[in-house]
DNA sequence: ACAAATTACGTAAGTACTAACGTAAATCCT
DNA sequence: AGGATTTACGTTAGTACTTACGTAATTTGT
């Protein structure tokens, strides 16, 4: 039979969930024994206040890795046994100061032989198993500190799906997601002009029957973001119809759906690579900066109205 | 300031919580991105039921480490999002057999991806603490299976008491003492007889007076337990008025008291000591048989009503 | 200097559990 | 065999939190 061991680290939060219930019910039984009403949750507490003289409901629960509405919860228990009391903070109107009181101190000073046997048998249970638990448990501590679980497994998922990821080229069978993405895009930050309709319905005719491009990039079988490079009249080109689905952005893609274009244009004969976009688009400006645009005077009128914003490409 | 790292094992419980509570939210906020509605909490229960087929309510409660109600209340949800089903034990009624659907394998393998990047980032910070922190949390849970942490505490609290209990003569001023230990004693086990309250009144007078003995047994200041050689005509010592306050009962005070009733005995010129007790107190016969007392037909009748057992000192 | 943002805290409602009790089925004990 | 005990499970009430929201005091930005 296999139990929640076996399943490593991804049980990890079970596990500690269940002993530090564990915990909590025996050193509750052991105060009760002693005929102490106070649950021990508040010995925590108590022994922060004891140390640090007056702390806000904030600092305390920052402290207690809880929420400030639980200490603000647990500190009316505290109040109501008198083992703490409270002053407004006269340089902060907002903040109420608790205190540990004498009969809170003399609680915890004749209670110290019961505190000390708690923390010896703990120590001694850690010592047999040779094992530095509570090393392990700072260092694990600091670490989640430095960067969550969520961060990490988002950035690994990240490198995941990255590495997954393909730049491919057109292909008819593609055409709707064409449209999808885009529309999705003009609709999060414009509006979709009567131009853009014309163009994102017929990819084939607008874009790429005159000499264009268009790329996808594809993760498994789902395609998530897409570019162009549309070929004007006078042969140079124009980079855009460039959209990534808002579930994976910040994964590098445009980055590479433009690279892709980039390369493109360097092995055509075409004279200039141009892109228009808007000041409002400031995390796809700076990446258009560091792929080697630079910021110009437009030569033509945009087909745009949102356009507001002329970059050409230079170069590395 | 301090914080409750500073407070080493004693606030061991308070961290493990807050780590646990750490990752369930964090890893329910992952499952969220994903779109899965179903809590964290699941996943342990959903991750057993695969690995080992069916289980009742209690057998996965023991696995979790939660009570059969937390999981009898979770199955309901499981059982609505369609990711378990049920169904009877046909060799025990009484059980309801819970296991994984289709569908909630699917939803294991679908998610497999995610899974493994929680393993795979809780693997890594881990391992960058140099610490094994898995194997000394391994080993605390072997070790607080073995011996709950009450019992380790108690067993502290008990040695560390017992080594501080001093065994001393009579003082006048602990003659209330006397009366009050053997009091709560009769009145647990028997009923205060007339001749009780005489002997228990005027110690010095029943006791001392004519050639017997007063133990007390102190811890701190306070007296916890007693007993007494009582010498009678013939010169035999009776030990008697043996009494431990219910509270520290089980350190072992019984057996230094009678011990030193019996040190006693040998110093003297007595030629035997015995005791008188009944069948009902099975533990005290056992400890008077440990120390050498041996049983036999009484000589004259006794004092007492309730004496129905008659032991003889004969050594070790 | 003053609106906007942030911070400190409280309260209400919801969640995930436990403790305590009750019922029914199985097992134990002569 | 049949009464006593144990085991499996459900339900209810209570606890210890969280999330979400609101208010008041303070700090920030320009």
């Amino acid at each position: 039979m296999k139990n929640l061991n076996d399943f490593n680290e991804l049980a990890l939060g079970s596990r500690l969930k269940s002993l530090s219930d564990r915990m909590f019910a025996d050193v509750d039984a052991l105060y009760k024994s002693r005929g102490i009403e106070l649950s021990s949750r508040c010995f925590a507490s108590l022994l922060l206040l004891r140390a640090n003289g007056s702390m806000g409901i904030t600092e305390l629960a920052r402290q207690l890795g809880q929420t400030h509405s639980a200490v603000s919860q647990l500190s009316k228990t505290m109040l109501k046994a008198g083992v703490i009391d409270q002053a407004k903070d006269p340089s902060d109107e907002r903040r109420r100061l608790l205190q540990i009181t004498p009969a809170g101190t003399q609680l915890l000073e004749h209670n110290k032989d019961l505190m000390d046997d708690i923390e010896a048998a703990l120590r001694d249970a850690i010592a047999v198993t040779q094992h530095e638990f509570m090393a392990a448990l700072n260092g694990l501590d600091q670490q989640l500190d430095e960067m969550s679980l969520f961060d990490r497994v988002k950035t690994r998922e990240n490198a995941r799906r990255e590495k997954a990821v393909e730049i491919i080229d057109f292909e008819p069978r593609y055409r709707d997601d064409f449209k999808r993405l885009n529309v999705e895009w003009l609709e999060k930050y414009f509006y979709v002009e009567a131009f853009d309709n014309q163009v994102l319905s017929n990819p084939e005719e607008y874009i790429l029957e005159p000499g264009g491009h268009i790329f996808f990039a594809r993760l498994d079988d789902e395609i998530i973001g897409t570019s162009s490079l549309i070929r004007q009249e006078d042969g140079r080109f124009e980079l855009s119809k460039m959209s990534i689905t808002e579930k994976h952005q910040g994964l590098g893609l445009g980055r590479k759906l433009a690279q892709r274009a980039i390369e493109q244009f360097k092995r055509s004969d075409s004279p200039q690579l141009f892109l228009e976009t808007n000041t409002r688009l400031t995390p796809a400006i700076r990446l258009y900066e560091s792929l080697g645009f630079v910021h110009a005077k437009p030569e033509v009128e945009s087909h745009y109205q949102r356009a507001d914003v002329y970059m050409i490409y230079e170069g590395d």
